[in-house]
DNA sequence: TTTCAATTGCAAACCGTTTGCAATTGGGTG
DNA sequence: CACCCAATTGCAAACGGTTTGCAATTGAAA
């Protein structure tokens, strides 16, 4: 299944790599999609679509924009796409090659995110994957407490 | 942390237990909450509110009245709630004393479910929080896959 | 049976997300 | 460099799940 030992490089990707690989796919870089980009290049952190739509210098675009961006990312594997079960989606930039796949560490109380390196095990993985007849199999995987600056 | 290695009793709760852990809270045995418990009683699955809602005998209750009553149980502790990250949240009857945690393996495309006993190995669990100075800490994790079925 | 807080139904409000459509625009082409 | 068209955007409306205000209803304690 997959692999989660390497390091999830978190070095800042290149513009023009990142619009080059749009380009790739018959995309067109646009103004929205570039402040978009470089939003996400500069916060290594899952982001919700209102989130970048703050961040984004005055005159940003659309909220609808970002929600069709994220989108087309999320389908170009550029960005993955994250669950913190409030309701919101929240996305990341991914670098090539890697599928991004993490997890993440939440604060219940201030929301405080870190990225956690471990994963679920893939031994025991593959073992439910057979023992129930399943292909395929993936697991989404988040952690939830209160941060050293929450504890009352 | 929380220990996973118990058996999810699975046996029905009666339907006395039931009605005895609301009356303990001064919660009132309405004919929409009996009718829910029954529903929920007869489905060792988790499901959605609307789910329960049509499944409810005829002239059953209003959905806002499955939406109150499901917070009010999961306040209770006598539900647990899920999150297959379909937008959509499930509830499952929780046996009392227990506290409901284990996971899922969901099919992404006939949406078949299967109880999981696995769980994220606690020393895992503890090292993370504890690496990261944070406490109280739990996780969602849920599996995602083809069923047998569904395999092309 | 009386009484009152708890609960319900209904409709409107909310929130994140999606979508239809006309206007705009990137970028390959001549 | 101007042209052209598919790709993209803004806007507003629609959506699906969930919550809420309020007046009417109802358990169950006394």
């Amino acid at each position: 299944m997959k692999n989660c030992a390497h390091k999830h490089s978190h070095q800042r990707q290149e513009m023009s790599a990142l619009t080059g690989r749009l380009r790739q796919q018959s995309c067109k870089i646009t103004g929205p999609r570039a402040a978009i980009l470089e939003i996400l290049r500069q916060h290594p952190h899952p982001l919700t679509n209102k989130e970048i739509f703050a961040s984004l210098p005055k005159g940003g675009c659309d909220l609808a924009t970002i929600y069709r961006a994220m989108q087309l990312l999320e389908k170009l594997g550029m960005v993955k796409r994250f669950d913190f079960g409030d309701g919101a989606a929240r996305f990341e930039l991914v670098g090539e090659g890697d599928d991004g796949h993490h997890h993440h560490l939440v604060c219940t109380r201030c929301a405080e995110v870190v990225e956690i390196g471990e994963c679920f095990p893939s031994e025991i993985e593959n073992r439910i994957a057979r023992a129930n007849g399943f292909k395929a199999v993936t697991h989404r995987l988040e952690f939830f407490g209160l941060c050293p600056g929450c504890q009352t």
